[in-house]
DNA sequence: TAATCATACAACCGGTTGGTTGTATGTAAA
DNA sequence: TTTACATACAACCAACCGGTTGTATGATTA
């Protein structure tokens, strides 16, 4: 059921867990970079860049389009953003347990002293 | 230089880029729950969530405190914070360069109407 | 001490990943 | 049309990953 959602975690999560391809998504926020323009800041073949971006494109955090023989590749802030709630999610619900806790804990200190 | 910060980011977002991962840092959240407590609900042999726990301690995502002869393994919020603000530093790179091209696009309409 | 429970860890296996080189295709410029 | 440039993609390789089983160690209980 939401099998789909986790699917997309994986994808985003296992595509930002590489150096390279931070770099990359850095690289072409807002205005757009053509994959060998890409390529030539790395100490890679462009094939190995072209697979990176790649990957960025399959989880959806960029997205490429044509011009002339060029092909750009922009960043889409949509992903980050969910990625960003579902990290968001895991850390209030640390909150809330210890939160919730910490009162029980509060509890037995009044309760015994 | 920023090896050290890349490191990191590399192992928490390929420490979270697994879904049983991020659920034993969910069901971890607060309270901690021993190793075995934990691999009795996930459909795999002991020794597999082991290494999965074993990845989330490398990530600095959890920590294990021993409790007699029971290990317990609890989250922590650190790292999820470190994450969440790197991808907001992202994502503020890609709302400031998108805001810089709005701004030069209206520039343009302007001299151009 | 012996038996048991919780954990750790090594060795192994198939699939995936991150890189390579080589080749094919599409677009632009001579 | 030829030539050159930008991209795509297949095949290959070593290393890593997520799982397994088996064995060893540590702490608890009989």
């Amino acid at each position: 059921m939401k099998g789909l959602l986790d699917d997309e975690a994986d994808a985003l999560f296992q595509a930002l867990a590489d150096r390279t391809r931070r770099d990359i998504v850095r690289r072409v926020a807002g205005e757009g970079l053509s994959v060998s323009d890409l390529a030539a800041d790395y100490d890679m073949s462009f094939a190995a860049v072209q697979k990176h971006v790649a990957v960025l494109e399959r989880a959806g955090l960029v997205t490429k389009r044509r011009v002339g023989k060029r092909q750009i590749a922009h960043a889409e802030v949509g992903p980050l953003r969910t990625i960003r709630s579902m990290l968001a999610e895991l850390e209030d619900q640390w909150v809330e347990r210890v939160q919730r806790i910490d009162d029980l804990l509060a509890g037995d200190e009044q309760a015994g002293s």
